[in-house]
This record gives C-alpha cells, sequence and structure tokens, in this order.
DNA sequence: GCCCAGGGGGCTC
DNA sequence: GAGCCCCATGGG
C-alpha cells in the first residue's frame, strides 16, 4: 500500500523531470568532498570550491591530508562558513589516513550499518551526509533524508509534520524496494521537487507534478489567485 | 542592500 | 532530546 504510494510518487517525479544524473563527480573522492561542501548550499557554489581544489591540486584526500588548512580555505570560500568546511575536509582526509591508509574505497566497502557509524563519528559528518556518502559513493543502499523529503512527505499528508531524520530513513528503506538505483533517483528528484516548487516561502504548487497528491497544494489557493 | 538557503556542532535545560 | 545559536557566502 505504502510502497504502491511511493513509487506512484517517484513516477510522477520521474515523469516531470527525468534522469537527474545525481551525483556529479569523476571520482568517489569527489563525491565525498562535495558531499561535505554542499551542506547548508547550493551545488552551484559548491562547483566552484570543486573546480578551485582541483585547480589547486587539491581534490584528493592524500592532498587534503597533507595542505595546511589555510592552503585549503581559500578554496572553498565559495561554499559559506568556509573555514569550517576545510576543517571538515581535513577531518575526514586525517580519518582516512588514519584508519584506513588513505584507501576510500576499503573504508566504503564495508558493510552499511558499521561504513554508517564511522561516518557518523568523523567531524563534520552527520547523518545526510553519511547517507549521501554510503549511497552516492559508497552505491550502497541508504536513503538519504533532506529538508526537501521532510517538507515534502508531510505537505503531502504522508508523514507526521515533526518525523526525525532516522524514522523517515527508515520508513522509505521498509516500503522502497532495496534498489541502489531507485534510491539515488529518488533522492535527487525529491531535491528537484523541493529546490523547484517546495520552498517555505514560495509554495509555488504549480506545476508541480505531485500537486495532485498533495495536500497542501489542494489547501493553498495559489492555483485560482492570479 | 537585504533576505535567506536548509547541514552539522555544540551548548543549554 | 528538543530548542537555540553559530558558522559567514552569494544569488535573487
Amino acid at each position: 500500500m505504502v510502497q504502491e504510494k511511493l513509487l506512484q510518487i517517484y513516477q510522477l517525479m520521474f515523469e516531470h523531470f527525468g534522469d537527474r544524473h545525481w551525483w556529479p563527480a569523476q571520482t568517489k573522492e569527489e563525491v565525498v568532498i562535495g558531499a561535505i561542501l554542499v551542506q547548508n548550499v547550493s551545488w552551484s557554489n559548491t562547483e566552484k570550491a570543486i573546480e578551485k581544489l582541483r585547480q589547486q591540486d587539491l581534490l584528493s584526500f592524500a592532498a587534503l591530508h597533507r595542505a595546511p588548512l589555510d592552503e585549503i580555505e581559500p578554496c572553498v570560500v565559495s561554499t559559506r562558513f568556509y573555514k569550517t568546511k576545510a576543517k571538515k575536509l581535513k577531518a575526514f582526509s586525517d580519518f582516512l589516513d588514519a584508519n584506513y591508509k588513505g584507501d576510500l574505497e576499503a573504508f566504503l566497502r564495508q558493510p552499511v550499518p558499521q561504513l554508517r557509524e564511522q561516518l557518523l563519528n568523523i567531524y563534520g559528518i552527520g547523518p545526510e551526509t553519511a547517507d549521501d556518502i554510503v549511497l552516492y559513493a559508497g552505491g550502497q543502499l541508504s536513503f538519504v533524508i533532506d529538508a526537501y523529503t521532510q517538507r515534502i512527505l508531510a505537505r503531502l499528508g504522508i508523514t507526521q509534520e515533526q518525523a526525525g531524520y532516522e524514522e523517515l530513513r527508515t520508513w522509505f528503506m521498509e516500503n522502497l524496494p532495496a534498489d541502489v538505483a531507485l534510491f539515488n533517483q529518488y533522492h535527487a528528484l525529491l531535491d528537484a521537487v523541493g529546490h523547484h516548487y517546495c520552498s517555505p516561502k514560495n509554495p509555488s504548487c504549480t506545476p508541480c507534478p505531485l500537486a495532485p497528491l498533495c495536500q497542501y497544494a489542494q489547501q493553498n489557493h495559489s492555483f485560482t489567485q492570479s
């Protein structure tokens, strides 16, 4: 029942947006670096920082591990909170060096529960970033929840307003087929819906592909006004 | 020139 | 464990 609804939501989003080609990166290291840098900032700002790191030959954890903070910081200024972001990149590179001799692949190969737990113990890695890394860098099953996901589900009337991260993640994982490609695309599509149609200030519910299923859209009168 | 995006850490009670 | 502030750029 729930699975049917979730797949229906997926279909509507996919018909509207098509393949999102997420995560855009050339290497797994780039996925992880991007996942840290994108926290609380747009992807376009993140891209700028990734290009700067690339230009400075800092787009690898080996290089980040060697580099002093004041060399990393100027590269990531565009990602807001740049001192914090530089520290987070450094913390990840230090962790990898200390525990996996810098071998990201070896780290990512672990079973999801262990991998996730270790990720969450690294400075700067919270639940969302951990799941980005498990799914998009590790290619393993973990559903990513973000603020858009929470808002969209609440507006659809499917989940409680204040459902927590772990609760929502478990709910998706219990009600979706265990398919990495599906998890990948589903989160990317929710992100697109959230970005384009489901912001708190500008709930432009039309032409949101989910409007036909959405309680919020049906209650709000933006359809008939202007 | 002002508002605000939308994650994580750290503190408080 | 919920609620709050801090981080501090750039696009609309």
